[in-house]
DNA sequence: CTTGACCTTGAACTCAACTCTAAGGTTTAT
DNA sequence: ATAAACCTTAGAGTTGAGTTCAAGGTCAAG
């Protein structure tokens, strides 16, 4: 049985991630020792692991809730439901991915063609740009 | 003068929107009719422009205040200040497509694997990965 | 027997960019 | 004259993922 610390150490997160988690109802410290602390079994240390895993590939904490409902009880579960959720976070990544790869273009072609000198920044491009109604923004 | 409404609807932003930037010192009205409505004039809408922009191509409120500063003075102002903002702006574009490529990657190989199908999911190769030490993601 | 490292709680705070609410005043059209 | 469509304010709520705080209890070592 591992203490609070203990098990923050192993992953590389906070005790106060820990706790929060537990509000969120992410992971149940296994038991509480007499003076109240927690105490987290190895099953306990390997459904922070799935979490961390899970956070790693880019799910949000909602996201992993889903996953650990059914991971808890994969029999009377589909991998149909695993995969939509999997497919969903992927399109949003890839939407999100496309808006910033629109900013990523316009600040290119911005910061391009802006000389950067020392020189007053009255007919900087990138002003001017952002000021005329044709920003090729 | 136009009042809030009529600037909101031309730039199709909310009034809300409109107040918010007036509080966060992005945009003030030019005056106040007798019963305390703001009236914009051209300039005003000018500027609501400039900050509608530069928010499409990802600039944050706070750079925009930064760049807002140069922009009313620029004669105090060098091209390599705007420059800059719009590098530094740059890299964490790019550092954040960065990461969610990664998720994107990983997504993308946890969703190929699974077969998506109605059976349960007690094999479910997308569980099985974050479970795993040795999940590819 | 006390110091320091650990643990507990609830609540408030952070960041960003709004959005919403309540309770009211103004303008315009019919 | 009254309803619809505006506008005002201060202040609270939202989302997501934590972090920080205050005030205190516990445990091992010296
Ligand atoms: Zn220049
Ligand atoms: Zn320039
Ligand atoms: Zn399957
Ligand atoms: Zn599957």
């Amino acid at each position: 049985m591992y203490k609070i610390g203990h098990i923050a150490k192993q992953l590389n997160v906070s005790t106060d991630t820990l706790r929060y988690y537990e509000r969120q109802g992410l992971l149940q410290a296994s038991v509480r020792s007499p003076a109240g602390y927690r105490l987290y079994d190895d099953s306990a240390l390997e459904q922070m692991r799935f979490i961390v895993r899970a956070k790693a590939v880019g799910f949000s904490l909602r996201d992993i809730q889903e996953l650990l409902t059914i991971k808890i009880d994969k029999h009377n579960h589909s991998c149909e439901e695993v995969k939509s959720l999997t497919l969903q976070k992927l399109t949003q990544t890839r939407q999100r991915i496309e808006e910033l790869l629109k900013f990523e273009r316009s600040l290119s072609v911005l910061a391009e063609r802006c000389c950067g000198g020392e020189e007053s920044a009255d007919d900087c491009s990138i002003l001017t740009a952002l000021e005329d109604v044709d920003g090729s923004a």
